[in-house]
DNA sequence: TTCCGACAGTGGGGTCGCAAT
DNA sequence: ATTGCGACCCCACTATCGGAA
């Protein structure tokens, strides 16, 4: 199959508003596509490559090169260049890597030009992803899309799925259940702004501590034990400590839920920032390990001895994993019976506080593990701190957002009678907010940079925020966690804003 | 008809590791 | 040695479509 068909089909997509137009659009490329071109043609369409990330981004593929006239790239051709591409490593490999670009992008036409640059950057912007392949691919094949979506999430690939399904029918949905060895796609939380409105919509279920760390899944068969994160991705060898904890545990063969995190001699969670370093360590790992040794904190069980335990409510998984795990490996909790006990999830999100961590999570307890969903059997709950800051500038929008100043500088002030930037953030803007405060800022611009406006610094914004972290990028030496705007604060002046001392001061544990 | 769940999009900061400077 | 870049951790929020109520 050519690619200049999957670019125009992308193209189409893209175009076309309603879903059910790309999922068509989507199963006929499909239908059409040979048995050789389906392990490409499928990811590809989309929006993501067979390979994974090439580690090619906007820097090579931002030099332009003059497009061919005719289409004649071919979908295999392309992904074995790609293949070559991401294999080429060493020194002078760069400028080896761009020429194989230059290359690439040469024999493709304009259209063709746009498809892989999206294809390599990751956002191919054709309003749709796995789930509206997963909807196409059931179309194409004549399988239920909730059956596929299943054997997706089970079999943590989509393209495991598609070959099978295209090979064999509808049938081989059968095939796909949870195994040992290979990740399944996570149970996801929705957020809920307290306790009370969580613990309204679920009735009996548990409330646990949200742990500030990273979510592992751990897969033991016998001596074998597999690590992979919430993306699926293998970092068994970055965690020799969990391996170890999981050989030791009393059971052959399971699949745990969980996050790991570091913590100090008290006791107390290390910050996500230390945490995140140790786990992203790869090249001493063992010193790693030895000066920031992380913790298994587990909450459930998806699979026991060979049985599968996905379908069962939270309350029998998690009586499994209290077999299988000792108490301190478990995440501390407390079972709540329904809105009217809400005082006893208050106090616990409290005290979850007070020992350093983030929020809660609150679970209903006859719920199933919903692999790959954000459910509303999952909810969190954060506390969340807000701030009065000064816009100090705007940068362009991309996207939907073109043509619109987006994301925002945010500063506090200082003692010297100045602002400091603390940050930016683009989230929580409607579109209303988007078009007035392009205007607004306009007015108040002083300087035009190619990426945007730095303005008067007259605007003050209400910011929500989780918390504090430390940054060299910015002068406090602090930047916000998560920063949204929540509103315009036209009735403030910019010298009621708050200061970078009053917030360091709510934050004594961060300040520098 | 209205409501709401699921998705895609729009990017944020930090850290690590590699290649280039 | 330092810098730039990309990958991958953490993540919030809005707009939209389409099925459920």
């Amino acid at each position: 199959m050519l690619l200049s068909r999957l670019a125009r089909v992308s193209q189409e997509v893209a175009a076309a508003s309603a879903r059910s137009r790309k999922t068509a659009l989507l199963a006929e490329l499909f239908r059409d596509a040979e048995a050789d071109d389906v392990p490409i043609v499928i990811p590809y369409l989309a929006g993501r490559l067979p390979q994974g990330r090439l580690g090619i981004g906007w820097k090579v593929l931002g030099r332009p090169v003059a497009p061919a006239a005719e289409p004649s790239l071919t979908v295999r051709g392309v992904d074995a260049r790609l293949t070559a591409l991401g294999k080429v490593s060493g020194t002078g490999s760069q400028a080896e890597r761009a020429r194989l670009v230059g290359e690439l992008m040469g024999a493709a036409t304009e259209e063709e030009q746009r498809f892989l640059f999206g294809l390599i950057t990751g956002e191919v912007r054709q309003g749709a992803l796995d789930a509206v392949a997963v909807e196409g691919l059931a179309l194409a094949t004549g399988a239920p899309a909730a059956g596929v979506r299943r054997a997706v999430m089970l079999a943590g690939s989509l393209q495991a799925v598609a070959g099978a399904l295209l090979a064999d029918g509808p049938d081989a949905l059968g095939r796909f259940r949870l195994t040992v060895g290979r990740p399944v796609q996570p149970m996801l939380a929705r957020s809920a702004p307290s306790v009370a409105e969580a613990v309204a919509g679920l009735g009996a279920c548990a409330v646990e501590e949200k742990l500030d760390g990273i979510r592992v899944q751990v897969h033991r068969d016998g001596g074998t034990v597999r690590i992979y994160t919430r993306t699926l991705d293998d970092i068994t060898d970055r965690l020799p400590e969990l391996t170890a904890t999981a050989r030791e545990l009393d059971g052959e063969r399971f699949v745990l839920d969980g996050e790991v995190l570091a913590f100090d001699e008290a006791g107390r969670p290390r910050s996500f920032q230390e945490t995140a370093g140790r786990v992203g360590s790869r090249v001493d790992v063992g010193a790693a390990a030895r000066e920031v040794p992380v913790s298994p904190v587990f909450f459930d069980a998806l699979s026991v001895d060979g049985r599968d335990l996905l379908d069962l409510p939270l309350t029998r998984r998690h009586a499994e994993l209290a077999r299988l795990v000792p108490e301190p490996m478990r995440v501390r909790r407390t079972l709540v019976s329904g809105p009217g006990d809400v005082g006893r999830a208050e106090d616990f999100l409290a005290a979850a506080l007070a020992r350093g961590h983030e929020g809660v999570v609150v679970k209903a307890l006859d719920a199933p593990y919903g692999a790959g969903r954000r459910g509303a059997s999952w909810v969190k709950v954060k506390p969340v701190h807000t701030l009065d800051l000064v816009v100090l500038g705007a940068e362009w929008g991309h996207g939907r957002r073109t043509g619109r100043l987006s994301n925002l500088h945010l500063g506090a002030r200082t003692a010297e009678g100045g602002f400091a930037m603390l940050g930016k953030t683009f989230k929580g803007m409607t579109d209303a907010m988007l078009a007035w405060q392009t205007e607004r800022l306009r007015e108040l611009a002083v300087a035009e940079k190619g990426w945007g406006v730095t303005v008067r610094p007259e605007l003050v914004v209400e910011i929500a925020y989780d918390g504090l972290q430390r940054s060299t990028r910015y002068p406090a030496g602090v930047t916000l966690r998560f920063a949204r705007v929540v509103r315009y604060r036209e009735d403030k002046r910019p010298q009621d804003a708050d200061t970078v001392e009053t917030l360091l001061a709510a934050h004594p544990e961060v300040a520098p």
